[in-house]
RNA sequence: GCCGGUGUGGCGAAAUGGCAGACGCACAGGACUUAAAAUCCUGGGACCAUAAAAAGUCGUGUGGGUUCGAGUCCCACCACCGGCACCA
């Protein structure tokens, strides 16, 4: 009862609104009365005295039918204890919620229903409001958003645009916009067409004009064709283009998915089969960003694991190009291969392409182009599924020719074989079967020649199949020899050679592709870019809508199918479709990462029509606060690490690099909450029975006992089963600090009268008048004991919140409550405080006591809320006397106690007299006294 | 296979290299009650011993090591969880 009554005063007072520099607050607003009304002016922002910002941020959520789930809560009331903590020491906390709010399921009921998404999709974020509120977190809801907002996804589109009119530059190693791109001397346009020289036959006077509509024409002709040259070069530059390349395909969802999306070759959503299919598509160039995604890593206070995931999928190797020459039919072929040990060149026995390698038709002997086209059939047979099969046989087939190794001129045949992915590297490699275990296995099954070239450092291992570094043997050729150098040396000599000799070059490889931006659906974005009809026998090209024409709304459908062609549903809404001058709008939408890539920064500045966030507010909430920059605090749940998480640096570097947001990266530090398992320790799924609602436990016991547990379970990051029986723990541990504040015969009083007026709220709520405060708390001065007991808890709470160690902070809220219950004089100091450390653990429970306080006390009412956070005295912590272990020979023998400050002859001789030491030090001379002050003794005996 | 993480009572867990198991759950015994719920008090790693205790021995996945002293540091191994996975 208590708590929508809490929940509903924070609301009215707009208790946890944040403010932005220059924004006006009111001079009763707790922040104000706290800080000074005008705190957050300008220039006092500039100047840094107004109070420091503490961003603090939970992944929003993509609002579900099924609603809130537990694990929701966790990472949110972590954050909302923090976000509490910090408003209390004094910070201007930014602490907002959003909605992620485009997404399949919502159009999926829309195919089968006809209902609009966006009905369906208000109706959850409707149900997650409710529920998230009824939790009393402290959210700033007056920067409420949701991707779906018109408002919202207009500034998305406007991003799209700046990736889209933007390249990567290589030289300046940053994004910038496509003007300054730099083409290539043959397609530069001529500007000044008098520098053309017209060269008229000999003989032939032409006059001034005649000779000026030449020039024009012929600068015309030359810039027409340039034109289309120029555009295509372009488009080939913008850090989103267009692709045909071969995608993943999933004909259940009715769209491509991105490669991050696809798991065993099944939709990670659904668990649908995907098949590569060739398709035109949208994609935006993280790979660019590569190295910088990369090094950037080493800026930010995330967890090792979660910096390890992102390594791995950006999968850095260095290594070298090599180029193999192959003649086949009189034709000259190069085949570049990327290899990371170019060390092993003298042990290439084979190269091998990828089945989809350009080169595999050409290089294909007519004697053997039956088994070729067998084996391609093969493989095209397989499902994706069956091709990343690990267990399975290698495959491949011989091309019938052979190629050139440049190190040693031999003759070495180039194979076929789908161990070799098209999409990495060059798609071919050298094989060295003595020193690489795939090429090893595949020269096993087909009889191909190892050679070792590496010795292992222990003579004892078997050089088949090693791997790793060594001493490069039978490498000596014409013109270049490694033998006798350690891997490393054997790396930088070849590639000196390769370099010199033109077979090849060092450089850097990623397993990170460029990101599939397009989706063939309904609910998303739609791109604002519209397709023109080339010159007549030319393919259409596409062009970005100007930034006037944003929000590029969808059109309403009758029916959210693809349509029967398998175009995407949006291309039935034939008018929205054309337009006038006969070019058509691109049918595709933005995938769901889209909007979440950004809503961090819009939360700054959410209301901003002007641009996607303001300067000021950009650079005050993003600031780096003496530490690197970017949101203070970020929690969410592990499976974002490699999507959401890529992706939003990607763009936050891009914004950076042009110039819009002030950080280069988003999210200073990052926690992964741990998942919270069914109480029979498996994971929640409806197909189990053990998944538990919110709403069941906040009705049973309420949301301060729903808070304190999921703090309670154990540490933030670890995954934990729930357990019913927990959250009575830990609600008697509330109902003991009731007790501890009330008096118990007018708190039964309250109940029997409580239970008769049930039904009448307004009733009820003047029965708690009845409830009178324990007479025990009084206005008198603490003893030292109950000072050093509250300092204790202060410290520990403190330092615990500090660390993100909620449960333990918990618990020694629980020593307090289990000792000060026994105080027979409860000093309304030592208690207010007490009520400052529980509040951002029960916000509900404290309010209403400490509320209760001041007015039985008579004294003049503060907020909570902004209570100054209490600090602890060491002084009073300091014990006289304090308690010593004892050891004889390292064993635990007795404890004895002595003053703090006794000096080491004291203690030796006071450890020396213990009582239960006695019976392992008789007969036996000590040899050796170790002393650590205020910590332990151990005597040494013979 | 590679990378990261975690192994402590019946359970969730706690312990700057210094009394392992704080705090909580479950359990057992007791108080209050006609009774129950709620609440309060007490107990509790294992073994050995005992009428009961004291004392003692062992104990933080396994095996070694460093140290006066190791749950904590080092080496090797095992198990579980998460990620990546024919990435040359």
């Amino acid at each position: 009862m208590i708590e929508p009554k809490w929940q509903q005063t924070w609301e009215q007072q707009q208790a946890f609104r944040a403010f932005n520099p220059g924004d006006e607050i009111p001079a009763h607003h707790p922040f104000a009365v706290r800080h000074g009304a005008d705190s957050m002016s300008r220039e006092k922002v500039a100047g840094r005295q107004a109070p420091p910002k503490f961003y603090i941020l939970d992944m929003f959520p993509y609002p579900s039918g099924a609603g809130l789930h537990v694990g929701h809560p966790e990472g949110y009331t972590a954050t909302d204890i923090l976000a509490r903590y910090r408003r209390a020491c004094g910070f201007n906390v930014l602490h907002p919620m959003g909605w992620d709010s485009f997404g399949l399921p919502a159009e999926q009921y829309a195919v089968k229903t006809g209902q609009h998404p966006r009905v369906t999709t208000e109706a959850n974020i409707a149900n997650f409001t409710r529920q998230i509120k009824s939790l009393g977190f402290s959210y700033d809801w007056s920067r409420e958003l949701a991707t779906t907002d018109v408002e919202y996804f207009k500034w998305t589109q406007w991003i799209f645009l700046k990736l889209y009119n933007s390249w990567f530059n290589p030289k300046t190693n940053s994004a910038e916009p496509i003007e300054t791109l730099e083409y290539p001397k043959e397609l530069q346009l001529v500007s000044d067409w008098n520098q053309l020289v017209y060269r008229s036959a000999p003989g032939e006077i032409i006059s001034k004009e005649q000779e000026d509509d030449f020039k024009k024409e012929f600068q015309e002709d030359w810039n027409r064709d340039r034109e289309k040259r120029r555009r295509e070069y372009r488009d080939s530059k913008r850090l989103a283009y267009v692709s045909e390349a071969p995608v993943n395909w999933c004909p259940e969802l009715g769209t491509v998915l991105a490669n991050e999306e696809v798991i065993d070759g099944k939709s990670e959503v659904g668990g649908f089969p995907v098949i590569r299919k060739p398709m035109r598509q949208w994609m935006l160039r993280i790979t660019a960003y590569a190295e910088k995604l990369l090094a950037d890593l080493d800026t930010i206070d995330w967890s090792d694991s979660l910096k390890e995931m992102q390594r791995n999928w950006i999968g850095r190797s260095e290594g070298a190009v090599v180029r193999f020459k192959a003649s086949q039919n009189d034709v000259e072929h190069i085949i570049p291969v990327f290899t990371t040990r170019p060390d092993t060149l003298f042990g290439a026995t084979y190269l091998v392409l990828a089945p989809e390698h350009s080169f595999v038709k050409s290089l294909t002997t007519e004697a053997q182009r039956k088994a070729v086209a067998a084996y391609l059939d093969s493989i095209k047979a397989k499902s994706d599924l069956e091709r990343t099969e690990l267990t399975k046989e290698k495959t491949g087939v011989w091309t019938g020719s052979v190629a050139t190794n440049p190190v040693n001129g031999q003759q070495i045949p180039i194979w076929i074989a789908d161990y070799v992915l098209a999409s990495y590297g060059m798609g071919a490699i050298m094989a060295v079967p003595a020193h690489d275990t795939r090429d090893f296995e595949f020269a096993q099954k087909f009889n191909l020649p190892v050679i070792q070239v590496v010795q292992p450092h222990d003579p004892m291992k078997d050089w088949r199949g090693y791997t790793d570094d060594g001493i490069a043997i039978n490498s000596t050729g014409p013109d270049v020899f490694i033998t006798g150098l350690f891997t490393s040396e054997a790396k930088t000599k070849i590639i000196t050679w390769l370099e010199t000799n033109g077979f090849g070059y060092k450089t850097i490889n990623y397993k990170l592709r460029d990101w599939l931006f397009s989706r063939q659906r309904y609910w998303g974005e739609p791109f604002p870019i519209i397709w023109k009809k080339g010159p007549s026998g030319q393919p259409p090209y596409h062009e970005a809508l100007p930034e006037s024409a944003l929000p590029l709304l969808p059109p309403t459908l009758e029916d959210y199918k693809p349509t029967p062609g398998g175009e995407p549903p949006l291309a039935r809404a034939k008018d929205w479709l054309n337009l006038p001058d006969g070019s058509i709008r691109e049918t595709n939408t933005m995938p769901q990462w889209a909007g979440s890539c950004w809503y961090y920064l819009r939360y700054t500045d959410a209301k901003n029509a002007q641009a996607f966030v303001g300067k000021d507010a950009d650079s005050y909430w993003m600031a780096s606060n003496g530490k690197a920059a970017g949101v203070d605090l970020y929690v969410g749940g592990t499976e974002h690490a490699v999507l959401h998480l890529l992706y939003a640096r990607f763009w936050h570097k891009v914004l950076f690099d042009l110039g819009y947001v002030s950080t280069p990266e988003p999210f200073y530090k990052l926690v992964n909450q741990g998942l919270i398992l069914g109480e029979d320790g498996q994971k929640m799924s409806k197909s189990r029975g053990n998944v538990v609602n919110p709403d069941d436990v906040l009705v049973e016991y309420g949301a301060d006992a729903f808070r304190l547990y999921e703090m309670f379970m154990g540490p933030l990051q670890d995954v934990k089963p729930w357990n019913t029986k927990g959250v009575e723990g830990v609600y008697r541990f509330l109902g003991r600090v009731w007790r501890l504040f009330v008096d118990e015969k007018a708190e039964t009083a309250f109940e029997q009268a409580e239970t008769l007026a049930a039904e009448n709220a307004e009733q009820r709520q003047e029965l708690l008048d009845l409830i009178l405060l324990d007479g025990g708390v009084t206005e008198i001065d603490a003893t030292a004991a109950q000072l050093k007991t509250l300092h204790a808890c202060i410290k520990k709470v403190t330092e615990d919140l500090d660390a993100m160690r909620f449960n333990t902070a918990i618990s020694a809220m629980m020593v307090f409550v289990n000792e000060a219950i026994t105080w027979q004089n409860k000093p309304l100091p030592v208690m207010k405080t007490f009520l400052q450390l529980l509040a951002p653990f029960a916000p509900h429970l404290a309010e209403e006591l400490w509320a209760r306080l001041h007015s039985t006390f008579g004294l003049r009412s503060s907020s909570l809320p902004y209570a100054p956070w209490p600090k602890f005295d060491p002084a009073l912590l300091v014990e006289s006397e304090i308690e010593i272990p004892v050891q004889v020979n390292g064993k635990f023998r007795d404890v004895i106690k002595v003053a703090a400050d006794a000096d080491n002859a004291t203690i030796e001789a006071t450890a020396k007299a213990a009582e239960k030491a006695q019976p392992f030090l008789a007969g036996k001379t000590i040899k050796k006294v170790i002393i650590v002050p205020k910590k332990m003794v151990n005597l040494i005996v013979a």
